[in-house]
DNA sequence: TGTTCATCATAGGAAAAACCTATCGGAACT
DNA sequence: AGTTCCGATAGGTTTTTCCTATGATGAACA
């Protein structure tokens, strides 16, 4: 037999609100005829008659009452699905899930969260912080819609777009703050402290040092980059940390920052998403977001950060 | 642009679950590519997309995800209407409004809800007990789905099925127990006292005495048979009642019953309804109930009953 | 690195459903 | 009786849905 159809339900509607088919079926944008043999299909589908046809007029059965009633609601529930994707169309809405690594987060969310509730309120944002690997992992897993970590991460089923790039600036004790900067190389010579395995910043600064064997562990990794300032202050060795954490980890530690001469050390940091997310459009406008909330933020810490030793040349 | 259709929510909802189109498509018992259209045209239809396809899974979006609670909701909505309906198909289920005459109402009604209820359990009776004038109104209006009257009404609009005949007896003082019954005209030499105007049973009664013009008013029609028979205990005169009616009102008072000799005054009771009414069919069955409810009564009163006198003849 | 496999999308024609115009039939009003 | 109103029915047309066949793409495999 057949199956109850949404048409149906709407032609059933309109003819309780008229009690006449002639009128209904116009509501409708129909004939009388094509509402007639659908009325009386559902009647046949439902094995009920649902209303009571005289000369006079058309009046719901008792069934058809209660049935009314429900049909009702469940036209409503229809349109509400309509109304639904019309705001999910308009303005960006509904959950979205960012993943950002530690050496990154701390900076760059604080104003990223306030710009993006400014450009997008409405967008219920979730943040995780993990390390890289994982932010692959759980995206690819679709836990995830978006990424914020370092360029580039090159794996098939993902796309990346870079955000914007940040140089790392050298972090020694207060007492070196007139010790001429080191080459490189000369990094090689100083206790280096570095964080833990995994974070990406960690292979960031060991490349630039051009270490080639593996660093002998020293059991002196720090978990975040704030441990690794303090332990700096303290006179244990020096370290590398991205301009945009220099005013948060500064402030409290006696310690004082040099820009390395020549090519400085830097690293692009970038979003990435399944290339098959059907919220490409949205990511790269967050992406400009992101970008704002970075310049901004460049924009209030220049002041703090060192100048640029002019080059020998 | 097209609509949302019921289709489109199933094939849907398959999707959700099965996370694969040619699974989905099987349990949908398509084919693949009606399948991918359907769900296709759903996502146009909204504006917005519902699944993200890769290679190797086909997932919902964030918006997907909160669609489609609302589309399980709808569905199973939908299902119940199916549900609701086969009930009501299956066993008689939802209100039955019945309409009775204030002479049987209350002779007649404690069996015959009881029998309903025995018979057509969950069946809701309601029942509303006026004169025929405002019944058959009443169920003109569509506000009763049948009642019980004396036949014949005549109304057009209105079928009626005959359901049994009950006699009148007279009813006199107890101390006139053994004086001759007298004929219809000697009637008209008594003080028959009668029921308010709108009753039918007053014209039954002033019918079978043949009175040719209106009565006289005296200011002694009761309004109910109860209250005549309480007059008549008290000699103020005669009166008439149906047989069904001596068990409950000859009880408490001092009067005697008798039979007329010749042709008994008598009158049917039937069921009326709606000519359009879809629920003739139901009708016609509780039509059967009321008749074995009035066999019922009948055998259990027939020893209250005086006996008829042999005719002279 | 090319091949195969799995999976979803697209195309074109066939089947089914929905619709429209015209007409019937019954009830009510004149 | 004639007329009007209104819903049901019929026949043919348009629209929608579906199926088979095939394309396209990315993943797994050799």
């Amino acid at each position: 037999m057949m199956n109850i159809t949404f048409k149906q339900l709407r032609y059933f509607e309109a003819l309780t609100r008229h009690g006449h088919f002639g009128r209904a079926a116009d509501d409708c944008s129909i004939s009388q005829p094509a509402l007639s043999v659908q009325i009386k299909e559902l009647e046949e589908t439902l094995g009920v008659v649902l209303f009571e046809r005289s000369a006079r007029q058309v009046r719901l059965t008792g069934f058809g009452q209660e049935f009314a009633e429900r049909v009702r609601d469940i036209l409503r529930a229809v349109d509400e699905l309509g109304d639904l994707a019309r705001l999910a169309k308009d303005r960006m809405v509904g959950r979205l899930r960012i993943g950002v690594i530690p050496t990154v987060a701390p900076y760059l969310l604080p104003t990223l969260i306030h710009q993006l509730n400014a450009v997008h309120s409405g967008l219920d944002v979730h943040i995780r912080e993990t390390l890289t690997q994982k932010l692959i992992a759980e995206l690819l897993e679709g836990r995830l819609d978006t990424a914020i970590v370092a360029l580039p991460v090159s794996e098939p089923g993902l796309v990346e777009t870079a955000l914007f790039e940040e140089k790392f600036v050298l972090v020694r004790s207060a007492t070196d703050a007139s010790a001429p900067v080191p080459s490189p190389e000369g990094m090689r010579e100083m206790k280096l402290l570095l964080l833990e395995e995994g974070h990406c910043f960690r292979d960031q600064a060991v490349s630039f040092c051009n270490f080639r064997s593996p660093l002998p562990r020293d059991g002196l990794d720090g978990s975040s980059l704030s441990t690794l300032v303090q332990m700096v202050g303290a006179g244990i060795g020096v370290t590398l940390i991205p301009e945009m954490a220099v005013p948060v980890e500064t402030r409290s530690a006696p310690v004082s920052l040099a820009r390395f001469q020549g090519d400085e050390p830097s690293r692009t940091i970038g979003m990435i998403w399944r290339k098959t997310s059907p919220l490409a459009p949205r990511l790269l406008e967050i992406a400009d977001v992101v970008r704002q909330a970075a310049d901004q933020l460049r924009q209030q810490n220049t002041h703090l950060l060192p100048a640029r030793p002019v080059s020998a040349a």
